[in-house]
DNA sequence: AATCGGTTCAACCGCGGTCCT
DNA sequence: TAGGACCGCGGTTGAACCGAT
């Protein structure tokens, strides 16, 4: 999209051959049929053929227009540009407080089904709902302000109660929608102490897991299967929150795991303030254990079922789906392209904690996947180096690490990002670094929580527990990666490889 | 004034569904 | 009934804008 004004009405009168390909223009089998279709904006003498069209022909027909008019837009730019601008019945300007709560009550009731909400807001087209939810409404969130008042959650909860009775393995979106999901409450339970039964595992599975458990991301462990929250759904590029970034510092950053010496390992709960990382808040919370840091119910006492399940989901990168990395069960690897095969990660999809069932352990897939990965490493010695260190003393160590104010990537930084590096260069993770924290994760947003929200996010707890969040919303994570080598994961996430690696395998 | 980074929003893309032949 | 054309939807992208430095 780099034509100007200037260019686009002698473009479209005369299908200027350097306008972009007809290839793009066409997609969707809009069809031309004479040569280049122009993008980009529109001007207003194409607005006003487009109208002088429809005044005349009606909606519809849309390639028609193309024919007929001389417009050198495909039918679908044209029904575009229609729909959301040309429209006599659209109502512009800013949503009202009203308008605004009916798109929260209708997000509540649907989802992301925007056209069903432009419907129900007359005037209103389903993109600008859809920008106006992307934007403003998640800005609420990451301010930490509830999206959904609780009534809303409440009666959108009541109202998908009986569906999701009915459908206790169905996932659809409308019904498992998952900002009212209990996994999109600050509670989760899951990993209250989550503690590997040694009964139930081989004992070389627990010694080897003592050894390397840690570097499985917790993400891996998080539960998938009939209870996900995040039903199946085509999986599309960029759905993961730092594609692959998330898990690869799962992999080399202490995910706070707690090593026991009877062989169990004990999954940190990534989100607790009570982490190994703050050694303070340990005692703090001793009834809000699973509480996640920085959540309403921590600060407000507020445990919040009705709780906006955004508040808890640092922001993503575009991840409208739901299957964002808890996919269907087939295990994708990490694209090898993709900037997120630094490390290997264990198949997310394919593995799950909270279901520690015989037949289908997640945490038993993702120790037995890390095992072959740490196999076929051929620098595991480096990699073990870095877990043979004390817990303690490496959550103090890489905590240090991580509160370098200052390009905390350091020279490898670079090599994390752009190479594909692997197990073997834990300290590529190393000063990763969030910014914006308040964009990740909602506390009452004052100067002073910021503050603490900046220490938080920026510990590697927290970016490994960010993974557990990538779901479904098409959000843009706002928080950067303090790198120059990440731009692929800044702003809306465009490495589809990695998401689609993810979840494709 | 220049630069940078974040936000907004118009437009594009790909896909699935429906209609038509 | 199959296959192609068309339409609509949801997600994604990138330029413009804006405020901070």
């Amino acid at each position: 999209m780099s034509m100007n004004s200037a260019n686009d009405e002698r473009m479209m009168l005369n299908n200027d051959p350097d306008s972009p390909s007809v290839d793009d223009a066409n997609s969707g089998g809009n069809v031309g049929g004479n040569g280049s279709l122009k993008k980009g904006p529109w001007t207003s003498a194409e607005d006003a053929i487009l109208v002088e069209y429809v005044t005349k022909h009606g909606e519809g027909n849309w390639n028609a227009v193309q024919k007929h008019s001389g417009l050198a837009r495909c039918g679908k730019s044209c029904r575009l540009r229609w729909a959301n601008h040309l429209r006599p019945d659209l109502r512009k300007g800013a949503f009202t407080q009203e308008e605004e709560r009916r798109i929260i009550e209708l997000h509540a009731k649907m989802g992301n089904k925007w056209a069903r909400m432009a419907a129900e807001l007359p005037g209103r087209t389903d993109n600008e709902i859809k920008n106006y939810w992307n934007t403003r409404i998640k800005r609420r969130q990451r301010a930490g302000l509830p999206i959904y008042p609780p009534d809303i959650c409440l009666q959108a909860s009541n109202e998908n109660q009986e569906s999701d009775d009915m459908n206790a393995f169905s996932s659809g979106h409308d019904v498992h929608h998952p900002d009212f999901m209990p996994m999109n409450n600050f509670e989760i339970p899951e990993f209250k102490a989550f503690q590997i039964n040694p009964q139930l595992y081989p004992q070389e599975l627990l010694d080897f897991s003592s050894n390397s458990l840690l570097n499985i991301p917790a993400s891996s462990l998080l539960a998938q299967g009939p209870h996900s929250p995040y039903p199946n759904k085509r999986i599309r590029g960029s759905e993961s929150l730092f594609p692959g970034l998330s898990t690869d510092i799962g992999n080399v950053i202490p995910d706070g795991s707690q090593y026991h010496n009877d062989g169990s390992v004990q999954i940190a709960q990534p989100f607790m303030l009570s982490s190994a990382y703050d050694h303070n808040s340990t005692s703090n919370h001793g009834s809000s254990s699973s509480v996640l840091p920085g959540s309403h119910a921590v600060l407000n006492g507020n445990t919040s079922s009705s709780e906006p399940t955004w508040a808890m989901k640092p922001e993503l990168p575009s991840l409208q789906t739901q299957t964002g990395c808890w996919g269907p069960p087939s295990s994708p690897l990490p694209s090898l392209e993709s900037v997120d095969t630094l490390i290997q990660t264990p198949p997310i999809e394919n593995t799950q904690s909270c279901n520690l069932s015989p037949r289908n352990s997640g945490l038993l897939d993702a120790v037995l996947y890390e095992s072959q990965t740490i196999k076929n490493s051929n620098n595991s010695s480096r990699q073990h180096d870095l877990f043979d260190t004390s817990s303690e003393d490496l959550h103090e160590t890489e905590w240090g690490a991580y509160s370098e104010p200052i390009s905390p990537l350091g020279p490898s930084s670079s090599s994390v990002f752009s190479e594909g590096t692997s197990l073997d260069e834990p300290k590529i993770t190393r000063g990763y670094r969030v910014e914006e924290s308040t964009d990740l994760f909602p506390m009452q947003y004052d100067d002073r929580v910021e503050t603490q929200n900046e220490m938080i996010y920026s510990r590697p707890d927290f970016l490994l527990a960010s993974n557990y969040f990538v779901t479904n919303d098409q959000t843009r994570f706002s928080g950067k990666v303090d790198t120059s080598a990440t731009s692929s994961t800044q702003g809306y996430g465009h490495d589809s490889c990695s998401s689609n690696a993810m979840s494709s395998v």
